[in-house]
DNA sequence: AATGAATGAGTGTTCATTCAT
DNA sequence: AATGAATGAACACTCATTCAT
């Protein structure tokens, strides 16, 4: 990747410039969706001459793909701090639920995680990196149920991963409910969701 | 409304044509998404001149509104047959679901309601629809939830909700999953996915 | 231009036919302008479809073409009918300016007009024919301008021309007052047209 | 307003590039009329490309608007050196009308004319425009009228009202004149048109 | 490093015209 | 004689991208 762009003297300039885009890149295509959202309306929002953009990111598409990247990095850390807090699974992800919960809600973050999503179809390599850290999420949460702490580590791999496919789905559905009921509120929904995401850590 | 759409002798062909059209698009719509298929091109697959669709059609946005309506009128369908079937409720929908995954996991469907879901950030009559029919879905929930055949029909209302929010965010959720685990077949889902649903369909 | 058009068996049935659309397209480019008025809206205008109507016209150009020749026929008898009054010119000229006027200001017909003047530009076939309607009608009023019943009959030609053109310019430019002063009305304009024409109908 | 169209860092080089536009469109309009003459063709003989105009106008509509506007501006400078000049007015305005002949008489400017007040009758702004300017013409010629200088200064409003509208009647007329004879010649219109201008502006 | 002027291919849409019936 | 379904070239306009400065 590092071919494709320019080489910067001032790395450090050059790394804020590129976030500046991000940052504003993400906030167009959240209000706009990717495809309404022009390069223009991206450079005044980053404060920067549309043609400079094209010094930091060799296409439109590769903006999204770098937002996709950030995002992968900041998913990571929440695996990596579901498996520091202590006490068994089941207490931690339902208490930690709601926190996800409340991200999924978010109508910023939803809309452009579903834009994503629906670029899915259209763009492979925004696919194939979607599916990757899909794919990674799921391998760290199956090493989770697999743990000491969880109620189910004995059942067979296969069911696991149906429960885990379940679990993903039913977070990811917030972000479809996200958009066709903008007034749900995550304490709202977690008094159902609570119960289900113990079902569906527990031994059925 | 009438005058928007040209008055049409032969109503049979005109039906025909149209649904030559919706199909046409609906193809393209998922394989390219609504803002990359060109008119153009649903021409060509439709087997037809792009001047004639808007003898049909008013604008492209109204194509993929008559798309959004004939869904809604699906799924209506679905609902009335969920409530004409015998038995306790929990039954009932834990042997309908797997018909329901099936339908939320087929991809050609699943790209092209997560296509309609995305467009909803920027069109706000399509996010309308899709909010009515969401709204009138949940309501229909609701009805058979505080139905004799239910085991929580005595629960608060609000808990109810809850609990249908949660229900259609794990179907919904499906539709993410598709796009993420291409490979993800029905049978593996239901495994996890029957638990769930008895939990959130029994007293917590 | 017999050749041109389909031959009719009934060639009355034909002619009624062929008014009808002349009628409509009439309205149509008054209303609209020859450019806005679609074939479309004439045919419905006309209570036929778009495609019979190229049974009487080759063109939509021929169906203002077809106008502009049956106005040439009106204007012919309206000479004609000067040229009939009795007594001195200059009276029956001022007395029947009036009528003259209100054609002017007709908003219909000054519409239409103007459209078909600035068409001129454009197209050469249109400029011919009003170029020739219009020099037939000013070698017609010279030829009043000479006869007995004029005051300035014994003036050179190049004078007479003079005033024809100058007659002329004060009719024709009522279409653009009509355009620009839509309040304007006939006895207003008579007020100060008349005093001018008696002095352009008199020897200076 | 002014976020209607792009901020230009370099005014000079902008006005510069609207200046082409503008005088390439004026030449269009005039040649192939307002809706005959595309965008493509007007880019092409301002030597820009068709999209870059849009840097500069909002529209096709608005180009027309802004050659108005430059039009109006040119016919109040005209106004403003009639007041100027000293003497009795008859005599100034006999004088002065021979170059206001010639500038009707002048084709391009006499279809691009014909052009705009044809367009009158489908477009409301356009017509707006036209009727204000020439609204505020004929307020300023009557000011002139009612002057020390005129010999008309003490007739009834209303009378004045009528002479100014027969005045810009046989000006506004020289255009279609123009149009039907493209021959005429500016001192051959002013043999005759002095004495009906003097007619009109002496009590009747 | 940074600008923004400039491009031109591509979009949805319209409409005069043709032709099978 | 008459229909209206069907065509396809043309239109105004947009926008990702390039490049001279």
């Amino acid at each position: 990747m590092d071919s494709k762009t320019k080489r910067h003297p001032n790395p450090e300039r050059a790394e804020a410039r590129r976030q500046q885009v991000l940052t504003a890149a993400a906030d167009c295509f959240r209000r706009k969706g990717y495809h309404s959202a022009s390069m223009a309306e991206i450079s005044k929002t980053a404060g920067m001459s549309p043609g400079h953009i094209y010094n930091y990111f060799v296409s439109k598409d590769a903006i999204i793909e770098a937002i996709i990247e950030q995002q992968m990095v900041e998913m990571f850390e929440v695996f990596a701090s579901l498996q520091a807090r202590p006490g068994m699974l089941i207490d931690v992800m339902v208490d930690g639920a709601s926190e996800g919960v409340c991200n999924k809600l978010d109508p910023a973050l939803a809309s452009l995680k579903l834009e994503m999503l629906a670029e899915t179809a259209r763009n492979e390599k925004i696919a194939g990196m979607l599916r990757c850290v899909d794919a990674q999420a799921r391998q760290r949460f199956m090493a989770i149920l697999q743990s000491e702490r969880s109620l189910v580590k004995g059942e067979p791999e296969s069911q696991l991963q149906a429960r885990i496919s379940v679990i993903f789905a039913m977070f990811d559905g917030l972000l479809i409910r996200q958009t066709l009921q903008p007034d749900l509120t995550s304490d709202a929904v977690m008094v159902a969701l609570g119960p289900a995401l113990r079902a569906l850590l527990s031994p059925f």
